[in-house]
DNA sequence: AATGGTATATGTGTTTCACATATATGTCAA
DNA sequence: TTGACATATATGTGAAACACATATACCATT
Protein backbone atom coordinates (compact mmCIF):
# COMPACT_ATOMS: atom_id res chain seq x y z
CA UNK A 1 0.00 0.00 0.00
CA UNK A 2 1.98 2.80 -1.07
CA UNK A 3 1.92 6.23 0.79
CA UNK A 4 -0.02 9.06 -1.11
CA UNK A 5 2.44 11.43 0.85
CA UNK A 6 2.61 14.87 0.17
CA UNK A 7 1.75 14.75 -3.71
CA UNK A 8 3.11 18.12 -5.05
CA UNK A 9 1.39 20.78 -5.68
CA UNK A 10 0.63 20.93 -9.34
CA UNK A 11 -1.39 23.91 -11.05
CA UNK A 12 -4.06 22.97 -13.36
CA UNK A 13 -2.93 25.75 -16.25
CA UNK A 14 0.79 25.96 -15.50
CA UNK A 15 3.29 22.80 -15.04
CA UNK A 16 6.95 23.89 -15.16
CA UNK A 17 9.09 22.38 -17.36
CA UNK A 18 12.63 23.69 -16.20
CA UNK A 19 13.74 27.18 -14.50
CA UNK A 20 11.88 29.99 -17.01
CA UNK A 21 10.24 27.21 -19.23
CA UNK A 22 5.98 26.56 -18.19
CA UNK A 23 3.99 24.28 -19.94
CA UNK A 24 0.72 26.47 -20.39
CA UNK A 25 -2.49 24.78 -20.95
CA UNK A 26 -5.58 27.68 -21.12
CA UNK A 27 -8.90 26.19 -20.26
CA UNK A 28 -12.38 27.84 -20.00
CA UNK A 29 -13.91 27.25 -16.31
CA UNK A 30 -16.71 24.22 -16.40
CA UNK A 31 -16.19 23.76 -20.25
CA UNK A 32 -17.49 20.14 -20.03
CA UNK A 33 -20.56 21.61 -18.66
CA UNK A 34 -21.55 23.52 -22.60
CA UNK A 35 -20.14 20.72 -24.03
CA UNK A 36 -22.21 18.02 -22.88
CA UNK A 37 -25.51 20.11 -23.35
CA UNK A 38 -24.25 20.49 -27.17
CA UNK A 39 -23.60 16.68 -27.24
CA UNK A 40 -26.81 15.47 -25.59
CA UNK A 41 -28.64 18.47 -27.70
CA UNK A 42 -27.77 16.50 -31.05
CA UNK A 43 -29.03 13.22 -29.59
CA UNK A 44 -28.93 11.56 -26.31
CA UNK A 45 -26.89 8.76 -25.06
CA UNK A 46 -25.32 7.72 -21.63
CA UNK A 47 -22.54 8.96 -19.45
CA UNK A 48 -19.66 6.59 -20.68
CA UNK A 49 -20.75 7.28 -24.25
CA UNK A 50 -20.28 10.83 -23.54
CA UNK A 51 -16.79 10.72 -22.87
CA UNK A 52 -15.90 9.90 -26.06
CA UNK A 53 -18.21 12.74 -27.83
CA UNK A 54 -16.43 14.78 -25.30
CA UNK A 55 -12.98 14.13 -26.07
CA UNK A 56 -13.83 15.36 -29.71
CA UNK A 57 -14.86 18.74 -28.45
CA UNK A 58 -12.16 18.92 -25.32
CA UNK A 59 -8.80 18.43 -27.53
CA UNK A 60 -5.82 17.85 -25.52
CA UNK A 61 -8.50 16.95 -22.55
CA UNK A 62 -8.27 13.82 -19.99
CA UNK A 63 -12.21 13.27 -19.38
CA UNK A 64 -12.23 12.76 -15.49
CA UNK A 65 -15.13 9.88 -15.31
CA UNK A 66 -15.80 10.41 -11.40
CA UNK A 67 -16.38 14.37 -12.39
CA UNK A 68 -18.45 13.80 -15.31
CA UNK A 69 -21.39 12.09 -13.49
CA UNK A 70 -21.63 13.85 -11.11
CA UNK A 71 -21.85 17.08 -13.09
CA UNK A 72 -24.74 14.83 -14.78
CA UNK A 73 -26.70 14.14 -11.38
CA UNK A 74 -26.41 18.06 -10.73
CA UNK A 75 -27.75 18.87 -14.51
CA UNK A 76 -30.62 16.19 -13.55
CA UNK A 77 -31.17 17.77 -10.06
CA UNK A 78 -31.56 21.34 -11.63
CA UNK A 79 -34.08 20.11 -14.41
CA UNK A 80 -31.16 20.50 -17.03
CA UNK A 81 -31.29 17.30 -18.31
CA UNK A 82 -33.55 14.20 -17.64
CA UNK A 83 -32.29 10.20 -17.47
CA UNK A 84 -34.02 6.85 -17.78
CA UNK A 85 -32.66 3.47 -16.37
CA UNK A 86 -32.23 1.38 -20.19
CA UNK A 87 -32.43 -2.43 -19.63
CA UNK A 88 -33.54 -3.37 -22.88
CA UNK A 89 -30.53 -2.50 -24.30
CA UNK A 90 -27.35 -4.77 -25.26
CA UNK A 91 -24.73 -5.12 -23.07
CA UNK A 92 -25.54 -3.90 -19.20
CA UNK A 93 -28.07 -1.66 -17.81
CA UNK A 94 -27.07 1.74 -18.08
CA UNK A 95 -28.35 5.48 -17.64
CA UNK A 96 -29.73 7.15 -20.64
CA UNK A 97 -29.44 10.98 -20.66
CA UNK A 98 -31.49 13.56 -22.78
CA UNK A 99 -31.34 17.34 -22.84
CA UNK A 100 -34.56 19.19 -21.41
CA UNK A 101 -36.21 22.61 -22.43
CA UNK A 102 -34.01 24.27 -19.68
CA UNK A 103 -31.35 22.81 -21.04
CA UNK A 104 -31.97 23.84 -24.32
CA UNK A 105 -32.21 27.16 -22.98
CA UNK A 106 -29.03 27.16 -21.07
CA UNK A 107 -27.06 25.51 -23.80
CA UNK A 108 -27.99 28.97 -26.03
CA UNK A 109 -27.03 30.94 -22.78
CA UNK A 110 -23.67 29.50 -23.05
CA UNK A 111 -23.08 30.02 -26.54
CA UNK A 112 -23.49 33.51 -25.99
CA UNK A 113 -20.93 33.51 -23.07
CA UNK A 114 -18.66 31.63 -24.96
CA UNK A 115 -19.01 33.76 -27.71
CA UNK A 116 -18.04 36.73 -25.89
CA UNK A 117 -15.20 34.74 -24.18
CA UNK A 118 -13.49 34.32 -27.76
CA UNK A 119 -13.74 38.14 -28.28
CA UNK A 120 -12.12 38.86 -25.19
CA UNK A 121 -8.96 36.62 -25.62
CA UNK A 122 -9.10 37.41 -29.71
CA UNK A 123 -8.51 41.21 -28.31
CA UNK A 124 -6.05 39.84 -25.85
CA UNK A 125 -3.90 38.08 -28.82
CA UNK A 126 -4.49 41.05 -31.50
CA UNK A 127 -2.64 43.48 -28.48
CA UNK A 128 -0.14 40.70 -28.28
CA UNK A 129 0.51 40.45 -31.87
CA UNK A 130 0.46 44.72 -32.09
CA UNK A 131 3.64 44.67 -30.07
CA UNK A 132 5.37 41.68 -31.60
CA UNK A 133 5.71 43.34 -34.76
CA UNK A 134 6.96 47.02 -34.18
CA UNK B 1 -22.89 42.65 13.33
CA UNK B 2 -24.21 40.92 10.75
CA UNK B 3 -23.87 36.72 10.90
CA UNK B 4 -22.23 35.31 7.63
CA UNK B 5 -24.10 32.44 7.87
CA UNK B 6 -24.60 30.55 4.97
CA UNK B 7 -24.01 32.73 2.33
CA UNK B 8 -25.67 30.81 -0.67
CA UNK B 9 -23.97 28.83 -2.51
CA UNK B 10 -22.95 30.51 -5.79
CA UNK B 11 -21.27 29.51 -8.81
CA UNK B 12 -18.79 31.54 -10.88
CA UNK B 13 -19.80 30.51 -14.24
CA UNK B 14 -23.53 30.65 -13.92
CA UNK B 15 -26.15 32.48 -11.43
CA UNK B 16 -29.72 31.22 -11.09
CA UNK B 17 -31.83 33.96 -12.26
CA UNK B 18 -35.18 32.17 -12.07
CA UNK B 19 -36.64 28.76 -13.26
CA UNK B 20 -34.87 27.45 -16.23
CA UNK B 21 -33.43 31.03 -16.64
CA UNK B 22 -29.18 31.58 -16.02
CA UNK B 23 -26.74 33.67 -16.03
CA UNK B 24 -23.92 32.04 -18.00
CA UNK B 25 -20.30 33.90 -17.81
CA UNK B 26 -17.43 31.99 -19.51
CA UNK B 27 -13.84 32.31 -17.74
CA UNK B 28 -10.75 31.62 -18.51
CA UNK B 29 -8.85 30.44 -15.99
CA UNK B 30 -6.18 32.06 -14.40
CA UNK B 31 -6.67 34.56 -17.65
CA UNK B 32 -5.16 37.69 -15.24
CA UNK B 33 -1.83 36.55 -15.36
CA UNK B 34 -1.50 36.58 -19.05
CA UNK B 35 -3.07 39.97 -19.00
CA UNK B 36 -0.82 41.27 -16.48
CA UNK B 37 2.17 39.88 -18.50
CA UNK B 38 0.75 41.48 -21.84
CA UNK B 39 0.05 44.73 -19.62
CA UNK B 40 4.17 44.82 -18.11
CA UNK B 41 5.41 43.92 -21.46
CA UNK B 42 3.84 47.54 -22.60
CA UNK B 43 5.80 49.35 -19.72
CA UNK B 44 6.70 48.85 -16.29
CA UNK B 45 3.46 49.92 -13.68
CA UNK B 46 3.02 49.36 -10.36
CA UNK B 47 -0.12 47.31 -8.72
CA UNK B 48 -2.64 49.80 -7.69
CA UNK B 49 -2.26 51.42 -11.69
CA UNK B 50 -2.33 47.80 -13.13
CA UNK B 51 -5.67 47.22 -12.14
CA UNK B 52 -6.73 50.26 -14.58
CA UNK B 53 -5.07 48.72 -17.22
CA UNK B 54 -6.54 45.18 -16.75
CA UNK B 55 -10.10 46.35 -16.67
CA UNK B 56 -9.73 47.09 -20.40
CA UNK B 57 -8.45 43.43 -20.84
CA UNK B 58 -10.98 41.58 -18.93
CA UNK B 59 -14.60 43.20 -20.12
CA UNK B 60 -17.15 42.77 -17.50
CA UNK B 61 -14.98 41.17 -14.81
CA UNK B 62 -14.44 42.53 -11.55
CA UNK B 63 -10.50 43.00 -10.36
CA UNK B 64 -10.19 41.95 -7.12
CA UNK B 65 -6.69 43.75 -5.81
CA UNK B 66 -6.04 41.70 -3.02
CA UNK B 67 -5.34 38.54 -5.68
CA UNK B 68 -4.01 40.65 -7.55
CA UNK B 69 -1.21 41.27 -5.39
CA UNK B 70 -0.69 38.00 -4.33
CA UNK B 71 -0.29 36.82 -7.68
CA UNK B 72 2.32 39.98 -8.37
CA UNK B 73 3.99 38.45 -5.34
CA UNK B 74 4.15 35.23 -7.10
CA UNK B 75 4.96 35.78 -10.11
CA UNK B 76 8.31 37.54 -8.10
CA UNK B 77 8.94 34.52 -6.16
CA UNK B 78 8.85 32.46 -9.65
CA UNK B 79 11.43 35.38 -11.43
CA UNK B 80 8.70 35.88 -13.60
CA UNK B 81 8.48 39.90 -12.67
CA UNK B 82 10.91 41.82 -10.50
CA UNK B 83 9.54 44.80 -8.11
CA UNK B 84 11.29 48.31 -6.60
CA UNK B 85 10.15 50.66 -4.11
CA UNK B 86 9.91 53.80 -5.69
CA UNK B 87 9.91 56.65 -2.82
CA UNK B 88 10.92 59.74 -5.64
CA UNK B 89 7.57 59.64 -7.46
CA UNK B 90 4.46 61.61 -6.64
CA UNK B 91 2.19 60.28 -4.14
CA UNK B 92 2.87 57.51 -1.36
CA UNK B 93 5.40 55.19 -2.52
CA UNK B 94 4.80 51.60 -4.45
CA UNK B 95 6.07 49.05 -5.82
CA UNK B 96 6.72 49.22 -9.55
CA UNK B 97 6.86 45.90 -11.23
CA UNK B 98 8.79 45.18 -14.92
CA UNK B 99 8.69 41.85 -16.79
CA UNK B 100 11.88 39.69 -16.78
CA UNK B 101 13.48 37.39 -20.07
CA UNK B 102 11.37 34.36 -17.61
CA UNK B 103 8.03 36.71 -18.18
CA UNK B 104 8.84 37.52 -21.38
CA UNK B 105 8.95 33.54 -22.31
CA UNK B 106 6.09 32.53 -20.00
CA UNK B 107 3.86 35.43 -21.94
CA UNK B 108 4.61 33.94 -25.35
CA UNK B 109 3.54 30.59 -24.11
CA UNK B 110 0.15 31.71 -22.79
CA UNK B 111 -0.26 33.22 -26.20
CA UNK B 112 0.02 30.13 -27.74
CA UNK B 113 -1.96 28.30 -25.75
CA UNK B 114 -5.09 31.00 -25.90
CA UNK B 115 -4.84 30.89 -29.35
CA UNK B 116 -5.51 26.95 -28.90
CA UNK B 117 -8.45 27.61 -26.36
CA UNK B 118 -9.79 30.19 -28.75
CA UNK B 119 -9.74 27.52 -31.42
CA UNK B 120 -12.08 25.10 -29.36
CA UNK B 121 -14.11 27.45 -28.67
CA UNK B 122 -15.00 28.05 -31.76
CA UNK B 123 -15.19 25.01 -33.23
CA UNK B 124 -17.69 24.46 -30.42
CA UNK B 125 -19.19 27.50 -31.42
CA UNK B 126 -19.62 25.96 -35.38
CA UNK B 127 -20.82 23.05 -34.24
CA UNK B 128 -23.58 24.68 -32.21
CA UNK B 129 -24.79 27.00 -35.14
CA UNK B 130 -24.61 24.05 -37.53
CA UNK B 131 -27.56 22.39 -35.70
CA UNK B 132 -28.94 25.37 -35.47
CA UNK B 133 -29.51 26.28 -39.20
CA UNK B 134 -30.75 22.97 -40.18
C1' DA C 1 -9.31 66.10 12.62
C1' DA C 2 -12.00 63.93 9.69
C1' DT C 3 -13.02 62.21 5.22
C1' DG C 4 -11.88 60.04 1.09
C1' DG C 5 -8.76 58.36 -2.52
C1' DT C 6 -4.42 55.90 -3.24
C1' DA C 7 -1.66 51.83 -2.37
C1' DT C 8 -0.39 47.36 -0.61
C1' DA C 9 -1.48 43.71 1.60
C1' DT C 10 -3.68 39.18 4.65
C1' DG C 11 -7.73 36.12 6.13
C1' DT C 12 -10.98 32.83 4.81
C1' DG C 13 -14.65 30.01 2.89
C1' DT C 14 -16.53 28.16 -1.67
C1' DT C 15 -16.24 26.26 -6.22
C1' DT C 16 -13.93 23.63 -9.49
C1' DC C 17 -11.21 20.12 -10.41
C1' DA C 18 -7.47 16.11 -10.43
C1' DC C 19 -6.63 11.92 -8.75
C1' DA C 20 -7.84 7.74 -6.26
C1' DT C 21 -10.96 4.21 -5.24
C1' DA C 22 -15.38 1.34 -5.11
C1' DT C 23 -18.74 -1.66 -7.25
C1' DA C 24 -21.13 -4.39 -10.54
C1' DT C 25 -21.92 -6.47 -15.01
C1' DG C 26 -20.78 -8.22 -19.72
C1' DT C 27 -17.33 -10.59 -22.93
C1' DC C 28 -13.81 -13.43 -24.30
C1' DA C 29 -10.06 -16.56 -24.04
C1' DA C 30 -7.28 -20.14 -21.61
C1' DT D 1 -15.13 -21.66 -14.86
C1' DT D 2 -11.98 -18.78 -13.77
C1' DG D 3 -9.42 -14.97 -14.73
C1' DA D 4 -8.61 -10.87 -17.25
C1' DC D 5 -10.38 -6.97 -19.35
C1' DA D 6 -13.76 -3.59 -21.03
C1' DT D 7 -18.06 -1.42 -19.93
C1' DA D 8 -20.74 1.41 -16.78
C1' DT D 9 -21.83 4.20 -12.80
C1' DA D 10 -20.58 6.08 -9.02
C1' DT D 11 -18.12 8.27 -4.12
C1' DG D 12 -13.99 10.16 -1.43
C1' DT D 13 -10.74 13.64 -0.95
C1' DG D 14 -7.35 17.29 -1.20
C1' DA D 15 -5.50 21.20 -3.81
C1' DA D 16 -5.86 25.22 -6.84
C1' DA D 17 -8.37 29.24 -8.20
C1' DC D 18 -11.15 32.51 -6.67
C1' DA D 19 -14.83 35.83 -4.30
C1' DC D 20 -15.48 38.46 -0.58
C1' DA D 21 -14.08 40.66 3.72
C1' DT D 22 -10.85 43.10 6.34
C1' DA D 23 -6.36 45.47 7.75
C1' DT D 24 -2.97 49.08 7.37
C1' DA D 25 -0.84 53.24 6.07
C1' DC D 26 -0.01 57.34 3.48
C1' DC D 27 -1.54 61.61 1.06
C1' DA D 28 -4.66 65.52 -0.13
C1' DT D 29 -8.54 68.32 0.86
C1' DT D 30 -12.08 70.35 3.70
Amino acid sequence: MPHPHHRGHRSRSRRRLGPGRWQVHARVERFVEPALLLILRDGSTHGYDLADSLAGLLPGERIDMGNLYRMLRALEAEGIVESEWRDDLPGRNRRTYRLTEQGRTLLDAWADALGEANETIAAFLGRYRDGRET
